[in-house]
DNA sequence: TTTTATTGATTGATCGTTCAATAAAAAATG
DNA sequence: CATTTTTTATTGAACGATCAATCAATAAAA
């Protein structure tokens, strides 16, 4: 089997089966045996291409930080229009994207979320990823709101992104996506009604 | 210093160890001889009064669950009124209290969330805590809301809590308080306003 | 023949638990 | 009050288990 290029498919197959783990046994119980056997490899491959353990970890989070900016930024080239609220809709509908709700991806994201509090590199990637958020939301609201009261909104909505996201990590059974979606689609209503009209 | 009546001290003791380890170092890299040796004590301590480290995480978790509780309680006996909107206020107070969100309880309360999904005593826990929350939420809301309408506001409202929070947990340097619970009782007084006048 | 891919046993370190020993206070005894 | 006895509290070294990382060996393509 060895052959030459191995090494995307390998990568690929290990971020996988490192997410399936962390799906499965949480990441405080995926070792790096469980993960090389789902991937149907030896654990020595992970050292040799992620460099350990940790490198594995990280390039699993930016996979899937990767993959959201992607349904995000995908939705929005979609948009004829520089519409306001047709952005933000095409944002929160990215957030909630297939590829992101799945309950592996879910629950690793979480489970970064957490850990990067006390991991300077995943922290990086985390803000990174936060501040783009943030921001876009706030460049969207200040088409119909006064700066401060577009940062407040854009607050609020990232964080009831964030809030529906984890409710729905925590109860996957009765997760609906499209109510979740709604939820957040009515509160973009609610804050640029307050703003046009006043 | 062997005395009787030591152990609601020691458990106390290492209660507030667990959170401070946890806060500083996370829960995955919080060793039993850390959190011992922060409460002053040997590591032997913990099995003694809490039967192992699992025992003594569950009664961290009960701990702050615990706390907020009372801290909603608290703030929901001293109304007068049985006015919806102000027991509203008072349960979004509640859950943004001094006592909530310390560095270390949020940390340590987001480290149980991710734990929780896979060891099952923690999600018990977990989702009578979140069930409370929702069904209180839920009942003021019926008082102005149709059912259906009051069931998906709750979630709102909810969702928009625990990402408050979150983000909170995530930047603890730039979390606002006072701003976080406005954004929430701002919400309430959006979804109130669509069901009376309606 | 050289390069790339892969294995898996070994190693070193860490961690939770156990338990026999110790110490001090409390209770019992005279 | 002085003493033994019992109970409660605590220690920390030893043990066993687990895990990530290493690396020499192997094998198949290039």
């Amino acid at each position: 089997m060895p052959k030459i290029g191995m090494e995307p498919i390998r990568r690929q197959q290990l971020i996988d089966a490192t997410m399936a783990t962390i799906d499965e046994a949480g990441l405080a119980d995926s070792t790096i045996m469980q993960i090389s056997r789902r991937a149907g490899v030896s654990a020595g491959i992970i050292s040799h291409y992620f460099g350990g353990k940790d490198g594995l970890l990280e390039a699993t989070m930016r996979h899937i930080l990767a993959d959201l900016g992607a349904s995000v930024a995908r939705r929005r080239q979609a948009l004829s229009s520089s519409d306001a609220k047709a952005h933000l809709y095409a944002i929160v509908e990215g957030n909630f994207d297939r590829s992101q709700v799945s309950q592996a991806v879910m629950k690793t994201w979480l489970a970064f979320w957490t850990t990067s509090m006390h991991k300077p590199d995943l922290q990086r990637l985390q803000r990174v990823n936060d501040r783009r958020l943030y921001s876009n939301i706030t460049y969207q609201l200040r088409k119909h709101l006064p700066p401060e009261q577009a940062r407040t909104a854009a607050r609020g909505l990232a964080a009831l992104i964030d809030g529906l996201w984890l409710r729905g990590a925590l109860s996957p059974e009765k997760f609906d996506i499209s109510n979740a979606v709604w939820l957040a689609c009515r509160y973009i209503d609610e804050q640029l009604q307050g703003g046009d009209t006043a």
